[in-house]
DNA sequence: AATTATTTTTAGATAAACCTAAATTAAGGC
DNA sequence: GCCTTAATTTAGGTTTATCTAAAAATAATT
């Protein structure tokens, strides 16, 4: 396991690509790699070019790229480190959930193993992030994932939040205002046709939310 | 108080200028800095066009340099960033004092003022580094630091050891096996004529320490 | 004071990571 | 299947941070 160094664009973009992937299913287009780090197309294709090199991607002209079996074990510590560094911000640092990706996704690029081992024992070696994403362990190792939506449930049924995959800012209000969290329950109790909202209950009240917002959160059904 | 952001490179030139300057009283050369940043001097003149364009130094053309008052104040809260973090390594990661260094190099570069100000809080508000260096509060303000040395002590003097000046791998590996660290007590038994090496009573065993070792270690005289 | 040595700066290059504008390829609509 | 549109790549350029080689200034030595 020769320990490739990457510079600070190349984890970002790796890491990029690896969320972009479906867990290292999907082909990623160029474009899209792009807009999710406010890069220019063709900047992305010299990247493209450097990470296809170092093996870390395939890429065929025109066609798109996917992340390589090593790529994924690379990206996936990087996916470790800035999580573990979210886990150390929200209970350490008493930061709030919507301040620590930011810092995080500085703090993930100082590599060093002894830092990361023994980060991850201090914080008890936790199996997810304030957000609920599962950290990878050491091996690479991930926990299975909820894929299932709020808007996903039929009527009736209930679910437990243990994800929230929208990071920005409104969106963390919003959850704020709706005292939304991991662990949070949630029934289901109307879905109106017109637009797809949803009438659910959370904390014993009935709030409508937009489809798109039950899409962004993941939960367990119960 | 407009926040200057800096790179890396700027960031680390800066510390060291502010290093070399005796708190901000000495003029610094250019190939001094050369030698501590492993950087050749042409390379060196180039940043120092930067920094003085941006006034946190001021140069004059083969005479020297000499850093500004902002040029104080922003190095210090780079140095308070380093300091913090080392004492984070080694009280809750449970670095060895002579494994901090290297990855507050790299720490010290994640500028959130949030980051930082709760970090101090989680630590609650530590005075000095794992190496007894003062860590600057957020104004900018440093404790008095001891400058006298074993080496300054005449026989039968007496005092502890209250910092660690050298950062080198060698000299950590002799303290440790001297034991050596912050509080320890020293009292000097001989002074060799010859070479200047001393013996002290640490640890209430007698031994020869050169010259050079002595005045790399601290005291507080008692 | 003249000469030599050292220090510092300038000049010119390179690599990384970006950009804009133009060219090329692939995809979608009819 | 052709044509227009969208996606992607290529070409050429910029900025930052570095380098080597050579020139210029200062310091040290005789
Ligand atoms: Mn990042
Ligand atoms: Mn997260
Ligand atoms: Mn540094
Ligand atoms: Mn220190």
């Amino acid at each position: 396991m020769t320990n490739i160094i990457l510079s600070k664009s190349e984890e970002n973009y790796l890491k990029s690509i690896y969320n972009l992937s479906d867990s290292g299913n999907k082909i990623v287009t160029t474009n899209s790699i792009s807009k999710i780090l406010n890069i220019e197309p063709a900047s992305v294709t010299d990247m493209i070019k450097k990470l296809s090199k170092k093996k870390l991607i395939y890429h065929e002209k025109y066609k798109g790229t996917k992340i390589s079996k090593n790529g994924i074990i690379v990206a996936l510590q990087i996916i470790r480190r800035h999580r573990l560094w979210e886990v150390f911000l929200y209970e350490k640092l008493n930061f709030n959930w919507d301040e620590i990706h930011e810092v995080a996704e500085e703090l993930e690029h100082v590599s060093s193993d002894q830092l990361i081992d023994n980060l991850d024992k201090y914080l008890k070696y936790p199996k997810i992030d304030p957000h609920g994403d599962p950290i990878p362990n050491k091996l690479g190792e991930v926990d299975f994932v909820d894929k299932i939506s709020i808007s996903d449930l039929k009527i009736k049924e209930k679910g437990i939040v243990s994800r929230i995959v929208n990071e920005d800012e409104g969106f963390f209000n919003l959850l704020n205002k709706l005292k939304i969290e991991i662990g949070t329950e949630v029934t289901i109790l109307d879905k109106i046709d017109y637009d797809g909202s949803l009438d659910v209950l959370i904390n014993n009240k009935s709030v409508i939310i937009s489809k798109e917002i039950a899409e962004n959160i993941k939960i367990t059904k119960i």
